[in-house]
DNA sequence: TTCTTTAAGTAACGGTGTTACGTAACTGCG
DNA sequence: CGCAGTTACGTAACACCGTTACTTAAAGAA
């Protein structure tokens, strides 16, 4: 009928609708008329907004490396860089798990409907590595991992995070290799393909498991 | 009109359309539609022989990974255990990007319409592992490896290979750090990881570069 | 030849993203 | 205060999607 004028920013209101559908009922929940139902509004406001459904879901995509960005920050610095890298691993990790299908947007693993990022927004979430790039730094300067890029080791273990998370959310780890055993079989052999001794590498990753899981 | 009795197997022509589609317009050009028009027929006969699209799909995921089964099994034992898993992650690598939509979709990567894999079509392709775990129980053999469980360690590989092609194929690893610089760098970390000696990792590099892309 | 089975087509249903168009509310200016 | 312009929304439609009754025609068996 009439248009109601009571949004306070009904933009806001379509994104936090959008990743409650998307979390609750996956990327194939999520549809323009699903989401104006759940507003309260039409179809149309999807587009008034974000000018169609591909850059709604790029807001939600951008919110998430947010999200992300935050949690890394979350893992403070030690004496200790490699159990620091360890720990982030098991920040990223978690914030995936927390949020699987925003993840799989996040990295093109749900095409949502043949839409598509934009080169920008795929490289959006590079600011995301610093804190690991800093933690390898230290723990090259340290003299634990031979001397070489730590941005090209940190995009390492991002590339072999993103593989083992990737796989664990499309259910392709099971029983006795699952995500938990490959997960920390992944990391010390990670730190010890960079240069770090097998043993520290061992005590490090003990470290690390007790500062578990930072919260969100 | 009358039904056509022309076919010899229309399901083949379904399935050749349906890959032909899929790599030259990527998932979302992969429709019932278009498929039926491609093979001259209706969009009931993908019901007929498939019993829908999931189906048809979940078919060409079988073949996708009995195309990359074969293309690793070419990669032939050697003297050096260690080139031939480098040798292996190249075979696998360049499957990959032979088939790219193909290859998205095996690893639920592309969500085709809010389709699904079954559990046992995603362990369909573990078998394709097994000249991986044999390359990696002969590195250990040999003492290249620290001891351990061969299929933890080539689980792992794998892993990192899938992150690798997964964020390559996606368009996430740009510039000074590119997929090939990447690539690199992850072999060899990878045995170094797995308790081989950097200058041997590096050499058995070289040498698996020299017999590079065993054709498909 | 007739009967049964099977493969295909026709047409529809409900759902999707998107858009043209109308309309109501807010905003700025005189 | 009142009038124009802009903006935000709804309605209705379009084209497309997967899926499914229902029907029809061909092939094989008796």
């Amino acid at each position: 009928m009439s248009p109601r004028r009571i949004d306070p920013t009904l933009a806001t209101a379509l994104l936090e609708a959008a990743a409650r559908l998307l979390a609750e009922e996956g990327a194939a929940g999520l549809t323009t008329r699903r989401l104006a139902a759940a507003v309260g509004a039409s179809t149309t406001a999807v587009y008034t907004h974000f000018g169609g459904m591909d850059n709604l879901v790029r807001a939600m995509v951008h919110e998430g490396f947010a999200r992300l960005h935050r949690r890394m920050s979350t893992v403070r610095a030690t004496t200790d860089p490699v159990a620091d890298m360890m720990a982030l691993g098991y920040a990223y990790r978690a914030n995936a798990l927390d949020h699987p299908p925003l993840y799989q947007v996040m990295f093109g693993s749900a095409a949502l409907g043949g839409f598509a990022l934009a080169d920008g927004d795929r490289q959006h979430g590079r600011y995301t590595l610093q804190p690991l790039v800093d933690a390898v730094a230290r723990a090259t300067a340290q003299g634990r991992f031979r001397t070489g890029d730590p941005l090209l080791v940190a995009q390492n273990m991002w590339i072999a995070l993103h593989g083992l998370v990737s796989l664990e959310l499309g259910g392709y780890l099971i029983e006795p290799y699952d995500p938990d055993v490959c997960f920390e079989a992944q990391l010390r052999s990670l730190m010890v393909g960079a240069g770090d001794d097998p043993d520290q590498a061992a005590a490090s990753y003990a470290r690390a498991r007790r500062r578990r899981s930072p919260r969100a």
